[in-house]
DNA sequence: GAATCATAAC
DNA sequence: GAATCATAAC
């Protein structure tokens, strides 16, 4: 949220504007010599936390870096703001260190990150899947789209100085979710008005038309500002952090009990806990 | 916390303390009609907050007060920092304004909170055993001793200003615990030194000695800022609060399950939850 | 970005 | 006491 306000103005060439952005810190410990990729990277900024997973998949666990293409790199977000949160990190070193909207003008490049982040959706839904329904084969199941309960995209301000595009399931119900901006970077506002104003920004919506008031660093604070509503019901929640959270945390357990029931299967009860019942005689 | 020190000296007589104490606001609007119950309470103060329930119990509903004795009000704990928090709420308006190590000189008085606690503790203890084995009858249940999981006592430090004893289950697993003096004020410090140190003190271990380092402030702000270590396994965690948050929610699950499974009983699963697993593959 | 600490205003 | 907001230091 501190980063500074990128230009709208045309780029030029991705391999001079990157070093050109404001994204581009003086200190930073660009490598001249051979090294598979080179990026800007400060070791100790934790802004530049995603830039190992970049360099070096492979010096990570599998359970961190879930996969690696030729073109990116699968990894859990090491703070989930819901049930599953991964993020898809681009390895062309003439992207990264640009704001999403400037690297998404791109269209071929557009072209190639979605089709990996399909192919990223595809096991962040899986693995909501079994989360929800557990591991056991799912007799008579399949009634359920997994895709549809998972959100695929960038946000309109970046906190992580690599570019990173979240898929992450839609329900926003995680115990590292504490304040405001973890709601508001990641919850839809709902709003009659005015369709994509959001600080989450699908990446169906890239390109971002050149009139867009979320190229515009006020109207991103804004966004981030806005009351609190429910994703999945619209109810609205002012101002109160605590408010939304706890209604996140009942409409999760209704959201999982429909997809357990739709899916037609599930096995050892796997979505109900005593401890989410409301009524209690002391 | 932020109560002023207590006197250690020997107090007047309970009904002139009351006025006399430091705990005796200015502002406070003590009644002078023929009201039931004459207390200090300034309405519009938070730490007055458990006045109304001791000066007209009948006016909650049953769901927040419990029950009524004769000489105690029993509450649920608005923001209960465990799975089952009640708050037992002594109606004797010559103790009610006095810091509990002072209320509990007297042992006659004592004997009769004793005696109320010990009625609450069994309606917390059967609340833990229905949250946790649910409400169905238990075929073969009752190897647990519920009312060992239910700690008894007072905050060396209140923060509210009216005589209250907190009956709450041990494991201190609530999200309402958020910051650290949550944790230190119900959590026993295990320390192999000093078997008493702690910031909770149970009402067995009242009245306090005369030469208890708790009666003074600086010894119960040292309670507050000690390294934390969790109730169950000793483990420390030295500052981190969201290494000891962690931890407790992981403990809590084991918890459970090997009560559930003492208890010889249960229905429905109800203490399992899908959610809490921790292996995943994306 | 996370996390600890401090601070109004209730 | 809760809760929102602001702020270092990482």
């Amino acid at each position: 949220m501190t980063r500074e306000e990128i230009s709208t103005a045309p780029t030029a060439s991705p391999r001079t504007k990157a070093v050109k952005t404001s994204r581009y810190r003086a200190n930073s410990t660009t490598t001249t010599c051979a090294a598979p990729i080179q990026i800007p990277y400060t070791p100790r900024d934790p802004r530049d936390g995603l830039a190992p997973y970049i360099i070096s998949p492979s010096a990570h666990p599998p359970s961190i870096v879930l996969k690696e293409t030729p073109t990116s790199v699968f990894i859990r977000d090491a703070f989930p703001k819901a049930l599953v949160h991964a993020l898809l990190l681009p390895r062309d070193p003439e992207k990264t260190m640009l704001h999403p909207f400037e690297a998404f003008k791109d269209e071929g490049f557009l072209a190639q990150v979605r089709a990996d982040a399909e192919e990223l959706k595809g096991l962040v839904a899986r693995e909501l899947r079994r989360k929800i329904c557990g591991r056991g084969t799912v007799a008579g199941g399949g009634g359920v789209n997994w895709g549809a309960e998972v959100r695929v995209g960038v946000h309109a301000g970046p906190s992580m100085n690599h570019l990173h595009v979240h898929v992450i399931s839609r329900e926003g119900f995680s115990d590292r979710v504490k304040k405001r901006v973890h709601y508001s970077a990641l919850l839809p506002h709902p709003d009659p008005n005015s369709f994509n104003t959001a600080f989450f920004v699908p990446l169906d919506e890239l390109p971002l038309r050149g009139d867009d008031p979320r190229w515009e660093h006020h109207e991103r604070a804004r966004l981030l500002k806005m009351d609190y509503t429910c994703w999945r019901c619209g109810r609205g929640f002012k101002n109160s952090f605590v408010g939304i959270k706890q209604h996140i945390a009942e409409e999760f357990v209704e959201w999982k009990k429909a997809l357990l029931e739709a899916e037609g299967g599930g096995d050892r009860g796997a979505a109900s806990s005593q401890f989410d019942a409301s009524s209690s005689s002391v």
